[in-house]
DNA sequence: TAATGTGAAGCCTTTCACAGCA
DNA sequence: TGCTGTGAAAGGCTTCACATTA
């Protein structure tokens, strides 16, 4: 194995195993073959072994992978080893909830600043944190931030995302449909809510009998 | 064109066709090319005009596309011509941001029932939706809804996944990371916002020069 | 024996390139 | 001329099948 590129889809993949992974963890597997933990995440068990291949051989023949060593291998691989600080500009119902969202700590990450334009929100506090002024964002390269999450609405978006990356944010997750222009290095991921809601009604009652598509996404 | 097999991944960009002709025809277009249209939405522009030919052709050589009439055979190719009814199940944070959310209707969709187990929660109300009990599921094929959003913690998806389908649901938006199993005739869209996350730190400062991946997802 | 790691085959998706039409 | 619609080529991803290893 030597490194060839290595497929987008397969990394999206890895944290699906990191999950399927830490159940199963906590089910008592000390050991794990491809075949059972594809049973479980819902994914072929050749496209498994495939999909690891691309970083490493982490499995015995005749046994399989070692729960906790492809746990700690593919944290690594995603570097998730280490916690990861974001910011999150927008505090409204989506960023509060975002905020509050409990399962981000088993990937390691920690939302430590959140902004907002809206002097009445400056100052109050969600958790432990402090929401602050937009004008704030020019220092998050002085406190070691390089993720941001949006969740501005779409007419601020471009604002925002122009402010994170002139902040040397290197990482976006943005819940704005809106197009960015001038991404560059900078790694963008979208969530767009309505946009998936909208493939839906396609899938239903069209086919005779549903397809079972990969895996929604 | 004869109906050959259509992929997946053109029926996910159609709605990104659909909100780039939104912005475009408010911009005044009568008539659009694939070519700027893909400007606009970031997708190769031979892309657009295959991904279009597997419904028809829309289009007049030479002029490009009439901007009002593309825009209705895509909510038509969607099913977004007609209104759809949406339940939501868990009324917490993220429940609250989703019903609160505006950007649904342009889509064509509509939140008509918001559901939770907590005696606290249930009577509430939420812009126009009352709360109600998730006992009342049961009744949500005489109520004409078949489209489900789960927004329950993790440890209640399965369940609510399993009522869902038993009331006649036949397409679900899933915030739960949970694997769900015994979907049959039932298309299931997951969207999972820490395992996006997860990924964002791979592409992080390790490539010298970012791929600009084709987009985010 | 049981399961990995991997070349090769097969399948799906994207891009090219151009005939044909307005 | 300008742009669509579409075969064909190229590229990427998934699955198969098996040599290999513990």
């Amino acid at each position: 194995m030597k490194r060839k590129k290595i497929p987008d889809e397969a990394v999206r993949r890895l944290p699906i195993y990191l999950r399927g992974l830490l159940s199963l963890s906590e089910q008592g597997y000390e050991n794990i073959s491809s075949k059972k933990l594809a049973d479980f995440v819902g994914v072929n068990h050749s496209q498994i072994r495939k999909d690891l291949s691309y970083f490493g051989g982490f499995g015995t023949p005749g046994i399989g992978y070692n729960t906790e060593n492809l746990r700690r291998q593919i944290r690594k691989i995603l570097k998730l080893s280490m916690v990861h600080k974001a910011a999150l500009v927008g505090v409204g119902n989506l960023g509060l909830a975002v905020l509050r969202y409990p399962r981000f700590g088993i990937f390691g990450f920690h939302i430590v600043a959140a902004f907002d334009n809206n002097p009445k929100k400056i100052g109050r506090r969600v958790g432990n944190i402090t929401i602050e002024d937009v004008s704030n964002l020019k220092a998050l390269q002085q406190r070691k931030i390089k993720i941001g999450i949006i969740t501005v609405p779409c007419e601020a978006a471009q604002e925002t995302f122009d402010k994170l990356v002139a902040a040397g944010i290197k990482g976006i997750l943005s819940f704005s449909p809106c197009y960015k222009k001038g991404r560059k290095k900078v790694k963008v991921i979208t969530i767009d809510i309505a946009m998936d809601l909208a493939r839906l009604p396609y899938y239903i009652a069209t086919r005779p009998t549903t397809r079972l598509a990969k895996r929604g996404r």
